[in-house]
DNA sequence: CCTATAGCCTGACGGC
DNA sequence: TGCCGTCAGGCTATAG
């Protein structure tokens, strides 16, 4: 499930691998795919095929890739719940599920490949741009996004605190499992109004907030590497708190599964 | 303004 | 064995 850490690993990941390299073929699994509904095949190929990429960026879970010759378009992609990238030479090494291949002159190929289609790949003429028009929320790790600005996205709205983590508009890079793990490190109730909380509550949320997606990209988005006090990968039914060991607990909000522990994070009316 | 729900998409898993 | 429902959670659209 690709959240902002997850989108991060993979934007390095690019940046490490396949910058600088001329676009020698561009290949499309099915045509009739919803990945590919804001972008035709054709213009992909039109603007990838003999470009390079030539930096990258990102904006909660979108990654978006320069490409030169500067041109006014940028390939920008979205991971869905299942999506990621693959780099590698041998064709033999094709991932499952591959939905855009793209072949390098050097020999290599860069895949994104995707279970479920839930993602999508289009070519946008800017990301700034992109993101005002698809009004996203500031990212989630920006250095701008601070405590200010977290307490102006607040703004006394009576919405419970996973919704508001899960809403996009709000705040762009948080999913299902680091919304959780902030709601847990911060002792918050999945469930509690956002203007319920006090001041310093919403310190300690903002904290948590910065420092989960900070620790969780630093290990590259791999939860059997997270610290032991995290409870991402105790979120399953049967799960226990890693820090008192009572059974967590499980409700839905916004359709998805929540997990807490019954103990820290406490409903209030 | 807020919440819940259906639907897109595919595979894993449990029940019968 | 194999069919069926449910769940997983990225998102949007719509209804209440």
């Amino acid at each position: 499930m690709p959240e902002l850490p997850d989108v991060e690993t993979l934007r390095r990941y690019l940046e490490a691998t396949a910058l600088h390299q001329t676009i020698a073929e561009v290949e499309v699994d099915e045509e009739e795919d919803q990945l590919f509904e804001h972008t035709s095949v054709e213009e992909l190929r039109r603007v990838l095929l003999g470009a390079a990429f030539d930096g990258t960026g990102r904006h909660g879970k979108y990654l978006f890739v320069t490409l030169e010759p500067a041109e006014e378009a940028v390939l920008a992609l979205h991971f869905g719940m299942t999506g990621g990238l693959s780099y590698f030479e041998d064709a033999e090494q094709m991932p499952a599920y591959s939905r855009l291949i793209i072949r390098f002159q050097n020999g290599y190929h860069l895949v994104y490949h995707s279970m479920r289609k839930l993602g999508e790949v289009r070519i946008v003429d800017d990301a700034d741009r992109f993101v005002e028009k698809e009004r996203l929320g500031p990212d989630a790790l920006s250095p701008a996004f601070d405590l200010e600005a977290f307490e102006d996205v607040i703004d006394d709205r009576a919405v419970m605190a996973k919704a508001l983590f899960l809403d996009q508009h709000s705040i762009a890079g948080l999913g299902n499992v680091y919304a959780d793990e902030i709601l847990f490190q911060s002792g918050v109730h999945p469930r509690t109004k956002v203007d319920r909380l006090s001041d310093e509550e919403v310190e300690h949320v903002f904290d948590a907030m910065k420092q989960v997606l900070r620790t969780a990209t630093e290990h590259g988005a791999r939860p059997d590497r997270y610290p032991s006090s995290f409870i991402t990968p105790h979120r399953h039914p049967d799960g226990h708190c890693p820090r008192c060991g009572a059974e967590l607990a499980r409700v839905k909000v916004s359709s998805r599964s929540s997990y807490y522990c019954p103990n820290r994070q406490g409903e209030r009316a």
